[in-house]
RNA sequence: GCACAGGUGGGUGAGUGGUUAAAGCCGACAGACUGUAAAUCUGUUCCUCCUAGCGAGGUACGGAGGUUCGAAUCCUCCCCUGUGCA
């Protein structure tokens, strides 16, 4: 799932996303609620119609502010209070609060209102970090299935959703300790959700650690449901992951790494700044179909970068988000031959 | 020809007697980026040597000379650039 926090997957328009194929996109809570605010997107019509976008799209409940923004937010039993990173103003955020602004969105997937424990921390602060999550998972559903009726649904509907299906998310906690994981994982299903997220992870943990406890939540969360791991990762973990029972997962990397010149490709990193690309005649993934790797040479990308234009990040966007999105093609196609996930490709 | 202003490292531009191999910015080079406060951030950027260090030596602020313990900074002459006046 390529991420468009502000309701836009930087340098690309929609349409080249539909292209691409991308079959859903994330939005984010917290800055949308900020800009351009949730009564402005629902009065015209809600995310998919304000945004053009007629796929799915899944909100994240600004939870992860709480951990990314935490210079910026006082965190209390009821929730949190924010101050906005564009002009300093408070707001509060709580379960109920979080879920009233991604109903008014309109997603099709919504997730509870989470702590994102941060790393390191000691068993005891990861414990009552979990536990909060709990109670705000608890408060989630209720002000969820009290609410959802209320959603102002009239944008067009997706063939893969194709009616106002909006599904609330629960998010599994319990930082770094196995046994924690179990007891958040059993403990959301406990409360029921139609999918379950693997949250607090990408937070600056030794990757090592990160697919330990992607291993070690996974197997108590249901197979008959979506099991989403949030934050990850590059095109080698995400086939990892898939491998271990992930069905979803979203990250900034192709697109926050596209901007900075990182390129993902089937030889590996190519970080198209440096100076043996500025007379590569070449494309910047022999393997790949893109539309980039198909047109443009690896010394034109360097330019487009050096000289610090637009192009270069949409570009760079196109061709990682494509990179991905094929991985996770193949991924599939590898599955359903009962081949388990592999990263590797069909012969273009 | 006269009068002002000025010549600093790849560029621009601070610095006007001593922690100055010389700020800052740009450029160049390298690295980072994982539910987006990110078109961002970090490091390196005269040469040589080593025990690789807030190490040793060398060279450097148009040129040549001078003053001084010490000069990019002060003095003399010369060269060059810009502007104005002839």
């Amino acid at each position: 799932m390529p991420v468009g926090t502000v309701a836009t997957v930087k340098g690309v328009p929609q349409d080249i996303l539909e292209d691409l194929g991308v079959q859903i996109l994330l939005g984010n809570t917290y800055h949308l609620y900020l800009r351009p605010g949730v009564d402005t997107v629902r009065k015209l019509g809600g995310l998919h119609k304000f945004m053009a976008w007629p796929r799915a799209i899944l909100t994240d409940s600004g939870g992860f502010q709480v951990f990314s923004l935490s210079e910026l937010r006082r965190l209390t039993e009821e929730g949190v209070t924010f101050r906005s990173h564009l002009d300093g103003s408070s707001h509060f955020f709580s379960p109920e609060s979080a879920m009233a602004a991604q109903i008014g969105l309109g997603g099709d997937i919504i997730m509870a209102f989470d702590e994102c424990t941060e790393y390191p921390a000691d068993r005891e602060r990861t414990r009552a970090s979990m536990e909060l999550t709990l109670r705000w998972a608890g408060r989630s559903k209720k002000y969820f299935e009290e609410h959802k009726s209320e959603v102002p649904w009239n944008s067009v509907p997706s063939p893969q959703f194709p009616v106002p299906s909006q599904a609330l998310f629960g998010i599994v906690q319990g930082g770094t300790d196995q046994s924690l994981r179990k007891e958040s994982a059993e403990r959301t299903i406990e409360i029921g959700f139609p999918g379950y997220a693997i949250g607090g992870l990408s937070v600056g943990e030794p990757r090592h650690i990160t697919k330990e406890i992607v291993e070690a939540t996974v197997e108590h969360l249901p197979t008959d449901q979506p099991r989403y791991l949030m934050g990850v990762g590059t095109p080698e973990e995400i086939v990892t992951f898939a491998n271990l029972g992930v069905d979803m997962m979203d990250c900034v990397l192709p697109t926050r790494a596209a901007r900075h010149g990182l390129l993902f490709t089937s030889e590996g990193k190519v970080s198209i700044k440096q100076a043996r690309y500025a007379a590569d005649e070449g494309p910047l993934d022999p393997n790949c179909p893109c539309r980039v790797c198909s047109r443009y040479s690896r010394a034109y990308l360097r330019h487009l970068y050096a000289s610090n234009e637009v192009l270069a990040q949409v570009l760079n966007t196109i061709h990682n988000l494509s990179f991905y999105l094929d991985t996770m093609r193949a991924v599939r196609h590898s599955i359903l031959l009962g081949r388990g996930a592999r990263f590797s490709r069909p012969n273009p």
